[in-house]
DNA sequence: TATTGTTATACTCTATAACTATA
DNA sequence: TATAGTTATAGAGTATAACAATA
């Protein structure tokens, strides 16, 4: 059984990178880091105060302000205070970020698409379901770290 | 059906970054970077032309230059000359990589338990399955760039 | 001429430490 | 005192361009 969990390991790792690699490059292709590619994916449905967003993307808060800075000069991103702790800044996606975070989408899902596309619709939804199943056992754990 | 296309290209990205950062605290922990672990991981068991492993890896030759320089000091890599063509070098694994490699691979597979802990033998085994037939498809395309 | 690899250089991303403002 | 965020600084990883050696 040793053995077949590091197949699993090495299938996961493989398809780790293409899947990154894949976004990174749909990203670059406009100008944007795989982590401001990922910030702005993150901020599609939510708002964040800057040190949360630090902590999801497992960055210090220090690396995260500058890279807020540079996406709201290019108006991807926009910092609002916070009422009721005016210490705090809530990170917001701006109009253009919003666009961006489609494109980069959309080119993700057709770079993927040949390898999806070897599954059929059950095997999908059964794939689907098994990689939900253990995200939902890694919010168990501390986030991860990229440090 | 668009619907979740787009729920299996999300749960793929987050279990991507997920394994990505697993991977990349247990290299950091060894004082490499993401890039240097794939290396070892990639050269664990096969010897491939400096052109080869910046092909593999998404970098840039004169990138790969660096990396090797800097594992060569410390021992992991060496580089040896290709008989039958005189400018190549290939690029094999040194005892202490392979050590490392292994130390990392472990670390990986404890980080990665309780996200695989969720699941029984016989989905492990068919998430496996699954993630192997989009691997294929992989290969079809161009290798994964970074750039 | 074309290819393999290295060197020189500059840029981006990141963390650490010191700081300001607010709680 | 402790926390949220910014600024200054330095280190690592990367790409581009120019180069040397070999094919």
């Amino acid at each position: 059984m040793a053995a077949e969990q590091e197949d699993l390991i090495d299938a996961l790792a493989q398809v780790a990178f293409v899947t990154t690699g894949v976004l990174s490059a749909a990203a670059s292709d406009r100008d944007l880091s795989l982590t401001q590619a990922r910030a702005i994916g993150i901020l599609r449905d939510r708002r964040l105060r800057m040190s949360e967003l630090a902590q999801v993307l497992g960055l210090e808060k220090s690396t995260l302000s500058g890279l807020v800075v540079r996406a709201e000069k290019r108006g991807l991103l926009q910092r609002v205070p916070d009422d009721g702790d005016r210490r705090a800044a809530l990170v917001t996606i701006a109009p253009a970020g919003a666009r961006l975070a489609q494109e980069v989408r959309a080119d993700l899902e057709q770079a993927l698409a040949p390898l999806i596309g070897g599954l059929d619709e059950g095997e999908r939804l059964q794939l689907q379901a098994l990689l939900e199943r253990m995200i939902e056992h890694a919010g168990t754990r501390p986030e991860t770290r990229s440090s």
